[in-house]
DNA sequence: ATCTTATATCGCAAATATACGATTAAAGAT
DNA sequence: ATCTTTAATCGTATATTTGCGATATAAGAT
């Protein structure tokens, strides 16, 4: 690899791709629908619903933290999470808008 | 890791986070830019746009025609590749929907 | 037949991601 | 003060991804 040329490409390109990063994993989209799912926010219940390890759980949750799509907060010895709707919805509609605009140009490729 | 636990989720699961593995690449987001903005299929065009030796680009090109968001046909010497729409909305609308039917349940969150 | 052009594939090195057990930290309960 | 519960972090093994040069392939041009 030498080194990550990732940097190289635009900051939209990168966002998206961070964006679709967090959530390339099976396990991150089960967390996501389970916090989506429920009013109160969980922790500990997701490390029972899903077949991984409490650390691996969360170590998904602190990337789906990192990533933005969740917030979490310190409540007593327990932990809790929640969808970051606001952010989901950005990038949901910049993922969207960047190619349905360009689909309506373009409806008939070559192959 | 012992052995990837992934199969261990629905297949929907598995099937969105495949395809946000597919654009979890900046280079792999410019490249379906370039394929989406051209009404012709380039192909060694991309190799100029993009910082990337060309075995890698296409390398890429392969990850995506694999993930299923982009088709190629072989045209001679060269190769032609295209967004395949149809795969595509497919999978931005499961994507979409799965959170927005959530998301109206759930308009606040606790965090 | 050979040369050229365009791509794909192979082989390899380096970086990242995934997973887990063990340990640590933090706070409420006893 | 100690115990328990809950979750984060550390260390480590293994798997996967990223990237490139070199090589192979395929077809049109000479």
């Amino acid at each position: 690899m030498a080194f990550h040329k990732k940097e190289e490409f635009t900051q939209k390109e990168q966002d998206l791709a961070n964006f679709a990063k967090a959530m390339s994993h099976p396990a991150r989209i089960a967390i996501l629908k389970v916090l989506a799912q429920r009013n109160e926010c969980i922790c500990g219940e997701i490390v029972d619903i899903l077949p991984l390890a409490q650390s691996t759980v969360s170590q998904h949750l602190k990337e789906l933290k990192n990533a933005g799509l969740i917030n979490g907060t310190v409540d007593g010895p327990r932990s809790c999470y929640c969808i970051n709707w606001k952010a989901f919805e950005k990038f949901n509609s910049e993922f969207t808008s960047l190619f349905n605009n360009l689909k309506v140009k373009n409806e008939k490729a070559c192959c």
